[in-house]
DNA sequence: TTTAGCACTCAACAGCAGAGAGTGCTAACA
DNA sequence: TGTTAGCACTCTCTGCTGTTGAGTGCTAAA
């Protein structure tokens, strides 16, 4: 399916490309030749670009129109035209290291990355949490904050802090506090978040309820925000820039702005979408090769990043078909190594 | 300033703006003496409406068009012509309060309510978190999470909880950390936030200090952490329900919709916005009334909500000055009134 | 004071012509 | 055989025009 072009017709589709990149609008023959120096005439391109068309690289919105590249004219220029070799200037990543550097909390830095990346590339960016299914709790710890009230904090390896406040029914001493904190972090500390399911809590649940001589009512509430906090769906995704969409020219119509906007409020589908992306380095979805039906004339470009060497997140961008991929693809490897880096830093 | 309208004059403006509403047009005679009953020509409405223009209640976008309610319209409109009584159908409160009496994180019910409140009226929602000043510091905690690295946690009466993990370059042995902890919930707990300044907290850290014999530069990030927990600004705000904006005809114009949005991409700005309300009530601001340059074409609507009767934080929603106040004000005050009970309850 | 009648205004819309950009095809050329 | 100039053709876009319709303000009569 994808053959291998004649180096004239590959210049001529990656000028279209580069071309209809910055004008948003179909290119013609004489354009092409005009500012692309090809050394041949615009009757000649005509005929490259007819060839093109009939491979699938091209497409002509009406007869009469130059034209715009296809979801597979985008593949080819990004497998074969783009140079994925880091082109950002010497000194953006410690600069942009240096800002962030000070920031401990784990939120604070996956939003402030969400935010950069979006800046930086000019569309909406987004990124998904550290996974915790692969993290392991690092810390389980019940403060008491009244008479009936508690806090619950669980801190995982991968720095995400999580807090409940957890009002019981019934009064309980200090030194059962401590005994109980005692108890579950020898119980859950350093395990596997992906362990910690709903069998092991409700055995980890019975045993402190043996021990303690308690009621086991008193404890339900706590298990079933513990259940909770760490559900593998429940990943948060944070996202940063949602008004540049409006910038982009294919988002001239007020209906497709709308869809996209309520597409973005929805959790769920920032979810689907950047859970649909599996490549565990750089991946790139082009218009119709995405699954999620809303966004097939848009482009993602996502990353993984990396917490002590173990895939974590996801962080990436999405934007028209027609994106700035080699400014984007830089950006978003570029970002997403800085992420690493920082929560790797801020977790100790 | 604000004439008395003989009866006939306010039933016709009252008819233009409930009509206009509805129809987001100007509203001519004819069609206000065919829809509504008022048992006048439209001759004698064209009079009337003469004299309403010139009274400032009303516009005229050309000389052959109907006519449009001005600010003043809408304000006398607000003041005079809606009565301020509770007509949400009953069972609703009982409804929401059920739907989300399981929540206990106060995170989660501010936003939450946000999203309802946004689903009620069609509008953006927009809440303030509970205010801290006038909050009081419920209990302050660190634990040692490894042998550099600590988590402070702060939990306020209201609910709200904050934490920060701290990286420090010095190991500390489980009994300071012990006494630190004693230290400080002595020091600081059921202080009001307002008091804790930098200066009372650097008192507290030389004292601190000096008993335990420590660095001083140990904690000099623990209390920078600490400072800007509660700053008077860092009030965060959340919003749901941005893409209706979209559905509002005024918003027809793409440059409008780029400016709204860019607006409440703005965490500051919307900061501005709702603290520059600044009544103690339900309060409603129409157009150029609105402080905020950006926004002198929209309405808000915003009411106080209160924990165990102080005034703590706000919740509203913009909208076009053609907006359905009577809905939007019932709903405003509905929600506010439960995200006040829910606040209360969950932080018991 | 109210109302019918009427001339007037203005935005919105449809229809149309002309310009401009771009194509595919053909025939000539190196 | 590949390349190019020339040309007729197509289609969008823009601006102009006339028409329509909703709505007004004024006047004069009831």
């Amino acid at each position: 399916m994808v053959e291998e072009l004649d180096s004239r017709k590959k210049r001529i589709l990656q000028a279209i490309i580069q071309e209809h990149i910055i004008s948003a609008s179909p290119i013609g023959s004489r354009t092409l030749a005009k500012k692309y120096n090809l050394d041949v005439s615009p009757a000649t391109i005509r005929n490259e670009m007819a060839d093109l068309e009939d491979l699938g690289y091209l497409e002509q919105p009406h007869t009469s129109a130059g034209r715009i590249p296809s979801d597979k004219g985008y593949r080819y220029y990004v497998d074969q035209l783009v140079s994925r070799e880091q082109n950002q200037e010497p000194g953006v990543i410690e600069n942009i290291e240096n800002l962030y550097q000070d920031l401990q909390d784990v939120q604070d830095i996956i939003s402030g990355m969400a935010k950069m990346l979006s800046n930086m590339t000019h569309y909406t960016a987004m990124v998904s949490e550290p996974k915790s299914q692969i993290s392991r709790l690092k810390k389980v710890e019940i403060m008491q904050l009244a008479n009936n009230s508690l806090l619950l904090v669980l801190v995982t390896d991968a720095g995400m802090v999580n807090n409940k406040i957890i009002n019981l029914d019934q009064n309980l001493l200090a030194e059962k506090i401590s005994y109980i904190n005692n108890f579950l972090s020898d119980k859950l500390e350093n395990k596997l978040l992906a362990n910690l399911d709903s069998n092991y809590l409700k055995k980890v649940e019975k045993e402190l309820m043996a021990r303690l001589d308690l009621s086991v009512d008193l404890f339900k509430q706590f298990y079933n925000e513990f259940e909770g906090a760490f559900e593998p769906g429940a990943v948060k995704v944070y996202i940063g820039g949602t008004s540049y969409i409006l910038e982009q020219p294919e988002f001239n119509d007020l209906k497709k702005v709308k869809k996209m906007l309520k597409l973005l409020d929805q959790e769920e589908m920032l979810n689907k979408i950047i859970n649909s992306i599996s490549g565990t380095d750089l991946e790139i979805k082009i218009g119709q090769e995405n699954e999620v039906e809303d966004i097939k004339n848009c482009s993602l470009v996502v990353a993984t990043y990396y917490i002590s060497n173990r895939a974590v997140g996801k962080i990436g961008v999405i934007g028209p078909t027609r994106m700035e991929y080699p400014r984007v693809i830089s950006s978003v490897d570029v970002i997403s190594d800085i992420l690493g880096k920082l929560i790797s830093k801020a977790s100790g």
